[in-house]
DNA sequence: GTTTTTAATATTGTATACAATCTGCCTTTG
DNA sequence: CAAAGGCAGATTGTATACAATATTAAAAAC
């Protein structure tokens, strides 16, 4: 047990939440595989962040600034980064740093058309009918996402949305499409603050999670598949509208990349 | 093969003004985005290995030995291996270590079906018809890759079929849909061995990209969807019969994961 | 003879220091 | 006064040293 390095700086290496856990008695062969990691902490964060809208797209990400706010160094920071870049929630130019990442409308058109063919795919060979276990999940989630809403929580929002979703889908069995399911859905998580600014639209989508739910437990696919739809619409549409009013409409389907967000 | 920044030596250090700055006199402004990157090498290269069969599953990859092989330091082939960790090359144990991934019976039929609705998707919805410059390039990429075939260069024909498909799929023109179409094949890169070993799938695969040409030439959308699903169906199956003849057919498309390949 | 403990080694994870690169401002020069 | 050039600050990229953890082997106890 030797401490050595004197850590008597302003240098805290746990982040709250993540004890440090040196030695449990010996808990030797199973529960290694729960392990928090500084560095998906602070990959969550920021995805909330974004989420949130708190960040907005094209804001510069500066390794050091988050290293003082998450009280790490720079190693996890980078790798969070790293992770984010992947998921496509950030951007990282070589040498220049990270920023949240905007999405074109033809980007997000595209990313939407391919997770309603994947979505429906899902709703297309999910086991019915299902289990009561699952309809009960799939009820419990759907009130709590119903009382974030009224409540304004949009953080719970999010998270209880999120949960919903993975539950509904990860009935389907394949874990492949669960998997890609989700990781589109994360592609886009920039913009979702756009489209939950209008309260007309949280309440549009908690009608939905109601009738899926309620299709789900009379086992009426069709139903489903076409509620799945209809899910998928608003978002990207709301998403367009703000970021014509952003830019001006001069935009048809076609390279709008990057014109400089400030110059209106 | 020794990607080695100082040729020559063993250690890598960098010596003031040695190596990494090949940088063309005032490339300043535009081609800052040609990085070759050290670690993507290192990934690349681990890539090939494991298509080619030379590393097989449940291999273990030691960071310390790669830095060897590369004569690079541990910190860039770390990122290499988050890198294809991702991807879902290779699976990564905390402290434990990377190994090469091995799939069950179950996934990689999961991913499969997933590939033939994403891939169909691009062949429903890729603009007909198809210009005579992509045409051309087609031609040649598939007589590249039949030479290969012919050859018996096993490199050159992933390589050329990798570009085939993505020339291909690149049609379509919905990004995330290519991205995503590429995601997923590079994930069943590890079972490629199993199904190039018999010749006649090599055959097979190079008459179906002929046939596919054929097709988008005479902008028959449907026979080049026919083509689609038939192209993916050869591989999956040899595969789940080499699985079931290393481990007795004892699996009946449930849980098999993992039983200790040693066993037999 | 088998099982448990314990030490040694191998391997990964973490932190920090250093170097390379970019950006913005300021000076200099035509 | 405008434009090119260069210094200073900020920021990222890289390398290495150190700590934590798992695996292996051997030794001790039963």
């Amino acid at each position: 047990m030797t401490v050595s390095r004197t850590p008597g700086r302003k240098n805290v290496r746990r982040v709250a939440g993540t004890a440090a856990k040196p030695r449990a008695p010996e808990t030797t062969s199973h529960a290694r595989v729960r392990e928090p990691g500084i560095v998906h902490v602070v990959a969550r964060s920021l995805e909330e962040d974004i989420v949130l809208g708190r960040r907005h797209p094209r804001e510069r990400l500066i390794e050091q600034d988050l290293c003082e706010h998450f009280n790490t160094h720079r190693g996890d920071v980078r790798l969070a980064l790293f992770e984010l870049e992947k998921k496509g929630l950030i951007e990282r130019i070589p040498n220049r740093g990270a920023m949240v990442r905007d999405l074109t409308p033809k980007e997000v058109m595209e990313i939407y058309a391919v997770r309603e063919k994947l979505e429906v795919m899902a709703a297309r060979i999910l086991p019915l009918p299902v289990g009561a276990s699952d309809l009960a999940k799939l009820d419990e989630l759907q009130r709590k996402h119903s009382a974030a809403v009224n409540a304004g929580d949009m953080l719970t929002v999010f998270y209880t949305n999120l949960h919903f979703h993975q539950t509904l889908f990860g009935l389907c069995g394949n874990a492949c499409l669960i998997e890609t399911i989700e990781r589109l859905a994360q592609k886009v998580y920039g913009i979702r603050s756009y489209a939950n600014a209008f309260p007309e639209a949280l309440d549009s989508a908690r009608r939905d999670h109601v009738e899926m739910v309620r299709a789900l437990r009379a086992s009426r696919r069709d139903d489903l598949i076409a509620l799945t739809r209809r899910h998928l619409k608003p978002s990207p549409e709301a998403y367009i509208r703000a970021y014509e009013r952003r830019f001006g409409n001069a935009f048809s389907g076609a390279e709008v990349r990057h014109g400089n967000p400030g110059h209106c």
